[in-house]
DNA sequence: ATAAATATTGACTATTCAGTCAACAAATAA
DNA sequence: TTATTTGTTGACTGAATAGTCAATATTTAT
């Protein structure tokens, strides 16, 4: 029976986006999930336990999210213009997790070998990046610049969108972010 | 005589970044600037007072850093040019005050009407961006989205300077760091 | 059916912490 | 000088909280 523990996840969630991790009492958590708190601590060694299950777990979602229709055969282009996509269509969907993600990755609750697992399963984008560079579609700088400009610049539209929430079916808007993106970074 | 003042702010903002809001006792943030708690709360009204004087005075200081040699009479470019270098010089210098800006935000210490402040001395920049439209510089996307973009690439920038502090003395580094940069937003 | 393992409960505790306060000190004004 | 305001101190308190534990319930294995 694994559902008390989803909602915990859930609930510590949602409550740790609202008021933080310390403002968090652990007896709420339980009572929003419709627990007792020894249940909590019966799935989760400790409250920071808690948090870095939620931040790993999530990881894994986006990560599932954005390997969606990611074919190997594909350009880099159409493959990164993928990858946008379903970044942008996470993001939308999931607008509690984005705000987890920005408000606790460089936190100090979420320990440091949480966030190194966190980053390997990112490691595929950044691979893709480097065929893009050896195929010279993309720009002859540090991969690892490239990556971190591009996500920059997704953050940075993803920020925008969620702010204007009625650009979302504006289908030309997604495409000139997609555009700014892809820019940016190809040779 | 305001210098035990400067020390509470000064602790304060390096302890929050290094333990969290919540996990940083008033009385270690006393301690670590070398006064006693009850001076602490003669300055400020409580804890949330603190970390929103912190917030709002680093803005100030990181806006006036923004603004050094930065004329009227530039164009759009070199004015985008002086607040990138401004910015990145800035961040090296001041990675602390970078770390507690990316950390507490958006997080729900700051209230609404401390962060609004903070946004709204952001406003010379985007009158920038808004000029540079209007004398066809710029690419014709709305002024928010291009300011957003913006900001994420400069974000990006520097946390992969941060990360690699050795190309710090590679002027070409920083040079194809502004051309990222303006490329993404150019007309 | 019986035993063993696993899940669930919530009252309880030892600790921790934000903020107070009364006393004292230093600076400033009259 | 004397009075008043402003700065400083740290022991103290009332409230809140992470995690425990012994009891009970439920599931799984034999």
């Amino acid at each position: 029976m694994k559902d008390k523990r989803t909602a915990l996840l859930e609930s510590g969630l949602r409550l740790f986006v609202e008021n933080g991790f310390h403002a968090t009492p652990t007896s709420q958590i339980a009572r929003e999930a419709g627990v007792a708190t020894g249940t909590l601590f019966h799935y989760f060694k400790t409250k920071e336990d808690l948090i870095n299950s939620i931040y790993i777990e999530n990881k894994d979602l986006l990560i599932k999210a954005l390997k969606m229709d990611l074919e190997e055969q594909m350009t880099v282009k159409s493959k990164l213009r993928k990858l946008f996509f379903n970044f942008v269509y996470w993001a939308l969907d999931y607008t509690c997790e984005l705000q987890f993600f920005n408000q606790f990755s460089n936190s100090p609750f979420i320990d440091q070998l949480t966030k190194e697992q966190g980053m390997e399963r990112f490691s595929f984008v950044f691979e893709i990046v480097k065929n893009g560079q050896e195929t010279d579609v993309l720009k002859d700088l540090p991969a690892d610049l490239l990556f971190d400009v591009a996500q920059g610049v997704l953050n940075g539209f993803v920020l925008n969108l969620l702010a204007n929430r009625d650009r979302v079916n504006d289908l030309n808007f997604l495409e000139n972010g997609f555009s700014l993106y892809w820019d940016c970074i190809k040779g």
